[in-house]
DNA sequence: AGCGGCTTTCAAAGCGCTTTGGCTTCCGAA
DNA sequence: TTCGGAAGCCAAAGCGCTTTGAAAGCCGCT
């Protein structure tokens, strides 16, 4: 059943069941509800190739979602981030197109994107310090929102981000008042800009008390819970061990705490923790209390916050960048307490 | 640049310059190569939307990605074997488009991407004991795989799994080896076919040995930490608690884990885990030596041969339903040990 | 010279929609 | 009675590609 069956079905031309479908004015209300009868007795749908040909937008979004080439890891926050995402598309009527690639092949990405014109725009996510993919899209002309933002770009964009460094100083300052001073950051990749905000206001809240950081308790890498293990017991080691830890992640804060636990130390009292909780919906930081102290962010709602974005700047390409500070929370578990005396 | 302009470019009908890009035997060598030259040269790239319109494929594979509607859950293995499947579908020049859908809505996006008939074929994730989804797309005429299988269904069609009964039955066997006998079940949603499947291999391990199954052991429910930490925890109050545990995933493994070490248990001593392990990227069992003992299969590679399955059937519709049945692989790690005497 | 059979190229007809520009009606105002 | 304009509808021209059916050119052969 297409267009030309159901008009000549109802005697009408084509021109006027399209308006009649899609709500444009010059149809009278009688053949407006006549058309949407029929179109529902006979099971018309537009098929969708057709309209995006006819009117040039592609009614779809593109996330590039890099696997990790080192570790061939997918970042466990894209489920959450896009399952938001997704909520916002559908009810606008548009789809959501993903392509994996190695992030080493991310540009690519883009240019395939824009040059088999499938998309009317994407979101970028995980950007990097400086991030060279906005100059690309600015140049290829397609709409983007950057899930994060890019410390490096002076030019303005749109993005979605949270006060990462504003979450980490005030966690930090957490711990220093709990009389902590030797503490450890277990953090993201600092090519991130995310990480590296992170350890601004990591470094910043230090720098208010004139307390030292100690290079031996930074670890920069990949946030899973493998690696928070594998940081955590390093530092168990060391001559002078840190009494709380700084983690990127709830999961490298659950190898964290393996690792402690391993040494017969225990979480919250001998040594604190206090993460970063992205509310993921299988991870969830214990229930009604926190088992973690956190900052605590919603990545969905980001996610949602982000679709919204980008679609507005699609209806209307001419705004002006458009941008969304979130402030994360801090939540009091049970993995902090006062510094131990040694 | 379309085909029109770079075909005047070059003295060419559509025609040739079309049948040229694509490869067709009706072309000269020469010409191909002068065509190829030109398109290059000018940046030309055909439009992915007239194309399909033309061709009437849409060149692009759905995903239905449910989100439990009760604790708004998207499962973490998606990521994974989104991963695995992106990989196949990019390089047979596919899309992948997703859609996240609360899990009661699931039919209607099917539907949906039929009637918009913007894909050529889906992948059904998370078969239900009798998936009635199945049903709903042989109706619709719509090439699908199934990741898992739905065991009520008879009528033959495409699925890729894993022998889930086979591979808790000898997980079950592994630990009544090692002397125990109140071993603890704490599976998936039971109206999940793999999660069925994983009781049946279960329970099929203890009659085999005349072991009673005890109901105060088996949990069911979604595989997230809290939930595995959980059960476990309540078992552990149990007045006989079990001596083992078998988990559905390394997530409710690590839920377990807390429990015991909360009640002052080491695990692998006290209390046996044996988890199963779809190999997630960002949740790895240890490096070399596993932590968890485990019954592992990839649920990449899963993706991975979905994919493959798929677009062999999207290619030749007629060719009878593929299957495979991929085993599971029991790895040991430091998380079970005998039986401890009572 | 004429002919059948290849090879290579082309014009034009779709694919199913939107949208432009124009054509009828019909009504109230002049 | 006429006329301007609004309301309602339509034919046809795209959108950018593929594919059908036909034609032109060239070859060796009789």
């Amino acid at each position: 059943m297409n267009l030309k069956e159901l008009s000549d079905i109802l005697g009408l031309s084509q021109t006027t069941v399209s308006r009649a479908l899609n709500g444009y004015p010059e149809v009278s209300e009688a053949t407006r509800r006549r058309v949407a009868e029929a179109a529902r007795e006979h099971n018309y749908h537009p098929n969708t190739q057709a309209k995006r040909l006819a009117t040039g937008r592609a009614m779809a979004i593109g996330h590039v979602i890099p696997i990790s080439t080192q570790h061939e890891i997918v970042n466990p926050v894209f489920a959450d981030f896009i399952a938001g995402a997704g909520e916002i598309y559908s009810r606008a009527g548009y789809d959501m197109v993903l392509t994996i690639v190695p992030d080493d092949e991310e540009e690519a990405a883009y240019r395939a994107f824009h040059s088999k014109r499938n998309i009317d725009g994407v979101i970028i996510h995980g950007p990097k310090l400086t991030d060279s993919r906005l100059k690309l899209l600015d140049s290829l002309g397609l709409p983007y929102v950057v899930h994060g933002r890019s410390s490096g770009i002076s030019d303005p964009y749109s993005w979605v981000d949270v006060n990462n460094a504003r979450a980490f100083e005030r966690a930090t300052t957490f711990l220093l008042d709990l009389g902590h001073r030797d503490i450890a950051l277990i953090n993201g990749i600092e090519t991130m800009d995310f990480a590296y905000r992170r350890r601004k206001g990591f470094e910043r809240a230090m720098a208010l008390r004139t307390t030292p950081v100690r290079d031996d308790l930074i670890f920069s890498g990949e946030m899973t819970e493998g690696q928070g293990y594998a940081a955590m017991t390093r530092m168990l080691a060391l001559p002078a061990p840190p009494s709380a830890v700084l983690t990127a992640s709830l999961l490298g804060a659950m190898g964290a705490r393996r690792a402690i636990e391993d040494q017969g130390l225990q979480m919250g009292r001998d040594i604190s923790v206090l993460t970063f909780d992205d509310e993921l919906g299988y991870l969830s930081n214990g229930g009604d209390e926190p088992i973690y102290t956190a900052a605590r962010s919603s990545v969905r709602e980001a996610g949602r916050l982000c679709a919204r974005t980008l679609l507005n700047r699609i209806k209307e390409p001419d705004l002006p960048p458009e941008t969304t500070l979130l402030e994360a929370v801090l939540v009091v578990g049970h993995s902090t307490g006062p510094a131990p005396f040694r």
